[in-house]
Parts: structure tokens; sequence; C-alpha cells
DNA sequence: TTGAAAGCGATACCAA
DNA sequence: TTGGTATCGCTTTCAA
């Protein structure tokens, strides 16, 4: 008579008690043999005797209980408010997928929460239940000083936190998103644009990246006194995209940084399919430069001129983590995430 | 004298004793306070004073021992094998925001593992040791009869795995990849075509999807005698389109399921690209369907048919997995994901 | 070489 | 209405 259900859930799963009666050792033993401490320590045949009861109970440690007695947990938090994992696309997934590895090969378990936050405090909270050895943030709202100062007090060993500025106790991840923003404008600049659209996303949880890419362009601009910055509002829909197209001759601009590839294949599409009633031609007399270098941006015609991130790679942020945590006094500093650079193409 | 390092982690992070103390009662008393199970056992003055003092010393609860001495912990478990998320594109990563809101709304603390996974066993043993109320693995290579039976013996109520067919004790949600297959074909054929190519992509971790993809295309052609279905190798460059399409006239198709939007386009490019030479238009000559319904799609001119999903709303999900870990009887059951419908533009 | 036992933090029973 | 206390699973010190 089989269970229907499959072999069930055991009402309490195997202990390393069990694996100790299993084996006729002590429970000491047991962990001794199963953390690689059983050096000197326990004989051979017990050893063997262990690890053959370990296996067919089907034995896995508790990490709440060795955490609890260790004082320390090994989970590694990346926190990412689920509102906007969506739109970070493959840049971040693939960072996350490489940083994981990395993590796992240092002994630690690399987890993503998605906050459902509020404030930054309520996260912050949310957190610090699990007692992670590290906690980091990588874009949304920043961690603030009460946040931290939550973590810190719940023994966060290493609290990052993106965004140009760490409060006390927080290190920085810098990914400086006025970078992008320098870098594309610098490029327009050069090429003799001067009116310059930039376009701010209404998608929301994007408004953390765009302003900093906004105030690049604009810096950029500084140094031109001809030049003229001037903010788009722009949704992730052909109907908007048309709608700014349809506006366009009254703008007056030869150049638009448009956040994103996405937005700007996405306005390039509308100009080039309004330009022959408006007399517009992209990306003949508007420049358009996107951003994070998507397949799609090469495999449009024209192709797209895109801001690029350089994300330093996951193993070295992993490796930095690891230090943090082992060496919690190290005072707060500032780790580089990336450097931005122009992917220069055809549309500007 | 400040600390430069700011608020530090202190040496021990506040427990539900120290608040005791702080408040003058017991550490029982606090427990039913925190937990809003005081009414009527601890008196309105004693509750105001203990939630003060939780308050001045930043206490949170230890996520570990509590699950420690629940015996339950409050963990969701979306395994996703790291080197597949990044190709999982928008569709995972928007389910997944929404299914770790809903499952916070629920109580549960909904977490994505990114599995270094060598087999599924390592995985399981990985994931068992977060004794996780719920794993659900979404993508990658499904979870196999020993992985499930480990699970469950570490006391996960709810085990949830992809794929066609689930090991005993495993529910099953299902999200039919020969569905895809069969509704692009079912399209193609109704269109006329005969003579199908389905692209294979050559990037690892695409195969679980592909596979099953091409078993619907060939399933929908059964019906037709006079269909044939070719497969076709191609990797996410333009390297390699260009080769397929430098290839094209010997294979002789009239259409194609490119198993996603990203392929269909770099294939449709270079078609295009390359038709002048050859004699082949896309997509006169070739009909060409994609999937997933990026927006990409609707940016490229002609506009890309596309097979979408529809996902079941997280909403549900989440339901279905509170349920089934409230009742671990629950004999395991096949749960829709989702289901797969033609989005007819252009090309196709 | 092995075992007994303390204790990590939170909870819930039972007694007061 | 409250407090003492056993308990969850594991590690580690100390004693045998």
């Amino acid at each position: 008579m089989t269970d229907p259900a499959g072999p069930r859930a055991t009402p309490t799963p195997p202990t390393s008690a069990a694996v100790a009666r299993r084996a006729g050792v002590s429970r000491a033993t047991v962990s001794y043999v199963l953390n690689g401490q059983a050096a000197g320590r326990v004989g051979e045949r017990a050893q063997a005797r262990v690890r053959a009861a370990a296996e067919e109970l089907g034995y896995v440690p508790h990490a709440a209980a060795r955490s609890l007695r260790a004082g320390r947990g090994s989970i590694v938090l990346l926190a990412a408010p689920a509102d906007t994992v969506p739109v970070l696309g493959p840049l971040f997934t693939r960072f996350l997928a490489g940083f994981q590895t990395a993590l796992h090969a240092l002994g630690y378990t690399g987890v993503l929460h998605g906050a459902p936050t509020a404030s930054p405090l309520a996260a912050a909270r949310a957190w610090a239940e699990l007692r992670p050895a590290a906690v980091l943030t990588l874009h949304g709202p920043p961690l603030d000083a009460p946040a931290v100062a939550l973590l810190r007090r719940a023994g966060t060993a290493a609290v990052l936190t993106h965004g140009p500025v760490a409060p006390p106790g927080a290190h920085t991840l810098l990914l400086d998103q006025r970078e992008a923003g320098l870098r594309a404008g610098a490029h327009l600049l050069a090429g003799g644009r001067r009116r310059i659209g930039v376009v701010l996303p209404a998608e929301p949880g994007l408004a953390a990246c765009a302003g900093p890419r906004l105030a690049g362009v604009r810096a950029a601009a500084a140094a031109h006194p001809d030049a003229e910055v001037r903010p788009l509002d722009l949704a992730l829909t052909e109907e908007s995209a048309a709608r700014l197209a349809a506006a366009w001759p009254g703008l007056g601009l030869d150049a638009v940084f448009a956040y994103n590839d996405e937005y700007a294949m996405l306005l390039m599409r509308a100009l080039q399919d309004a330009g022959h009633t408006l007399g517009v031609r992209a990306p003949g007399d508007v420049a358009v430069v996107g951003a994070d270098d998507l397949l799609l941006g090469r495999l449009l015609r024209p192709r797209l001129t895109s801001v690029r991130a350089e994300i330093t790679p996951p193993e070295r942020i992993a490796g930095l983590v690891d230090e943090l945590v082992r060496g919690p006094g190290t005072p707060p500093a500032v780790h580089r995430l990336g450097t931005f650079r122009v992917e220069a193409r055809d549309s500007g």
C-alpha cells in the first residue's frame, strides 16, 4: 500500500541525534565528522559509520540551529525592491547569477529578497530577522541611516548600499548613474549637438536612476555655454512615444539621451513613423543615445549608440563581502561597482 | 570621539531577554505582546512598556530561533539555477516580483535562490538546510525523485516543480512548453506554411525549453501529412545568424519558429541583410514567429508575430502554496502556471 | 578517542 | 495576569 503522496514529510526530520543513534556514537562525534573536525579525534571506523548513517537517513543539517549556535548566519541578502527587478534587465540578472555562484564558493548562501516595502526601515527590519552576514542593495531606494543602524545592531557584519553616498556604518557600492548621463552628454556634445533631450521614464522605480542620469547630462552641458538640456516624459508604450514624437518639432532638439535602449528604440521608431509628416529624420536631425547596450540595439537599424555599464566581476564583489564579514571593524569605504562607457554606433 | 565605522554592530544584538529586562517583565510576556497573543493575558501598562523597550533597543526577532522552536520556517524558496536566470527575461522577473509581494502578505519570506547546480540532489541539499516551508522550481532542470524525497524528509511541506511531470511527492507547476510549439506550429500551418524550421538555441540552459517547443511544433505538424519540421541551430550572435541565413536557400523552408523574440529578430534581420543576394524575402518567403512577446517585437518592422505566455496571477500561486503548507497531506496535483497564445502581427 | 552537557533565542505549557 | 522552564537542533568545551 503505497502512500499516494509519495515519500511523506516525516513528522520529525532526521536530526544529528538520529544519526548518532544509528551510528552508535554521540551527537558530538557526528558533528565533528560532518564538519571535517574529526582528524585525530574520531576513529576511522566511527567516521565511516557516521557518514553511512547520515547518508541513509538523508540527514541535512539545520541551518537555523547552526547559525543560532554559531551566533552568525551565512546568508548574504541581495535586496532589490520587487517592483523594480523586472526593469533592471539582463545586466542585473547576469550579475546576480555570477554573484550567487561566487558566494557559494565562499561558503555563503546568496539570496535575492525582493522587498515589498514602504519604508527602508521596514525593509531593514524584515531583512534583519534573517540575521544575514551581509546585506547589499543594488537598486531602488538606498538604505537610510536608521535602516543601516538597525541592521548593524542586529549583527549584520557588512552593509553595502548603492547610491552616491551611504549613511554612516554602511559601505558604498558605487555605480554612479550620473556618470552614464555624463558620458552620453559628452558624446553628444562632442558630436556637435547642443539641444539635448533627456528621457525621464514614467515607469515607477526608475526615477532613482533617471534623476542622476539627467544630472549627469546637465553636468556635461555645463561645459558648453550654448548647450541646453531638456527633460522629456515618456512611458514605455507606443501611444506615449507617438505623443512625444508629435510634439517633437516644437521642441527643437537635435539629440536625445533616452535613458535606456528600449526607450531609445521606442522613441526612434515613433520619430521614424511620424517623421514623414513632421519633417524630422532620426538619426539625421536628432541623434539618439540609449543605455545598457541591449541586444536589440545592435539588431535594429540604424544600430543604436548606447551607454554601457562595465560591471565589476561578481567574484570581486563576493570577495569583498567575505573580507568585510570576516573583518567587521573595517571602516566604511566606497567600492566601485562599475563604470560607464559609450558604445558608439549609427544612431548618434 | 565618534566611531569612524558609525553605529557599530553590537557584540550581542538585542534579544527578547534584553527587552524583558528593560521592560521589567519576563521573556514570556515579551513574546506574547510582540506576537499579538497578549489579549486578556498581559496588562495594558505592561504591553506599552514592552513595546517601548523593543522600540528603543531596536529589537528584531531572530528568525532562526523562532523557526527552530516552531519546527517550521517561513521561507519560501524560489529555485532557479543561477546560470539561467538571465535568459528568462522580464516574464520571469515580473512574476517573481508579484509572487514575493503576495507571499509577504501571507506571512512568508519569498526568496530567490540561484542554485550552483551540479545535480538536482546537491541543490536540494543546499535548499533543505534552510528548512523552507516550500520549494518551487520554475525553470532549469526539474527536481528528480531523490531530490524531492530529500526535501520532504527535511520537512518541506510543499514541493512544487515545473515540467511536464513531477516525481512522486511533488506538485506540478505546468507551463507546458510543448504548448508554445503547438500554438506556433498550428498558426503557421493555418497560414498555409508547410516547411517549418524550429530554432534550437545554442545557449546552455535553454535546452529544457527548446526541446518541448520543438516537440510541440512536431505535434502540430503531425496533423498535416505534407508538413515538415526541421530543427535549426542558432546562437545569439550576428555571426551565427549570418551563417544560418547564408545556408537558407538550401533549406527550402517557408516558415520558422524562432524560440524567442530575440532569436526571431536576430534571424529575421540576418535574412533581410542577406536577402538581396540570396533572393529570400522575410517575411514574404518565410514567415517568422517568435515567443515571449517582448517589446522589441512590436518595435521591429515588420512587427513580430509572437507566442505569448499568459501567466497565472502570482497571488493565486502564492495562495496555493499557503494552502499546501497548511495542509501538508494534500495529494500532489497538477497546477497550471499559465497557457500560451499567439499574438499575430506582421511577420507571420 | 568519545561522551555529557551547556547554551544560542524564541515560544508555549504549566504553575503561581 | 504573570513568571519559570523545557524545548527545538546544533556546536563546542570540558571531563572521562
